[in-house]
DNA sequence: TCGATTTGACACCTTTTGGTATCACGTTAA
DNA sequence: TTAACGTGATACCAAAAGGTGTCAAATCGA
């Protein structure tokens, strides 16, 4: 059904495309500024740009002949819900986001 | 670096996987009565149970010749918290998770 | 005991995925 | 104007993923 969700779940399951999300979380990148930080050519970036693209999870900045992919906040919303409905099954402490928020050291989510 | 998220997210990307993991959210299933949702061989639920298992979203109580699977909490958090970590970047209103669930119409998350 | 049941483990096949190499096209700057 | 730059797109390749069929092993029930 929700080809969008499936597109999503599916952009998080490689670790460089995980990894591109954490540095654009920095700010905007251009694919040859991304290209540097992998060991892999141009075009494997683009490609996993796209598979980003399709879920929703970064969006494209065109200006001159450079293109700025910068993150997306619509793709992210629903995996997070999806996963989050399964915490009613566990009766544990139930995480408030507020304190995940403040209490992070702004250096992202352990890779 | 951690593996575990890794198998994790690989876990959430197929279809099939997600389904399994609500069907589990109703109770414990044998892989013959999961099998039953599904138009695959026995054998091809097994493997998408084994990378669940991978990914630590599911544990096997055995009892005899049965395996009973179930939703196993350890494997999802982590998986949350990867994604939450970004909703810091969108200035929106932050969700509660408390909300989410008290909100929840016990369908499940839509697929 | 012995057949039916439930499962794990392979070998095997096809499709998808992650990568390279290469070329064409628009943009920039000298 | 023209050469360098940044990018998109495509053909191609190896490996991984998702599936089937089959067989052996353990357990249950009559």
């Amino acid at each position: 059904m929700d080809i969008y969700t499936q597109n999503g779940f599916r952009a998080l399951a490689d670790p460089t495309r995980r990894d591109i999300l954490q540095r654009l979380a920095g700010g905007e990148h251009t694919i040859a500024q991304l290209t540097e930080h992998f060991d892999m050519t141009r075009a494997a970036v683009k490609k996993h740009l796209t598979v980003l693209s399709d879920g929703g999870l970064i969006t494209t900045r065109v200006s001159g002949r450079e293109r700025f992919n910068a993150l997306d906040p619509n793709g992210f919303a629903p995996l997070r819900d999806w996963i989050s409905f399964f915490d009613q099954f566990w009766g544990n402490q139930l995480t408030n986001l507020n304190d995940i928020i403040e209490n992070n050291d702004q250096k992202g989510p352990l890779q």
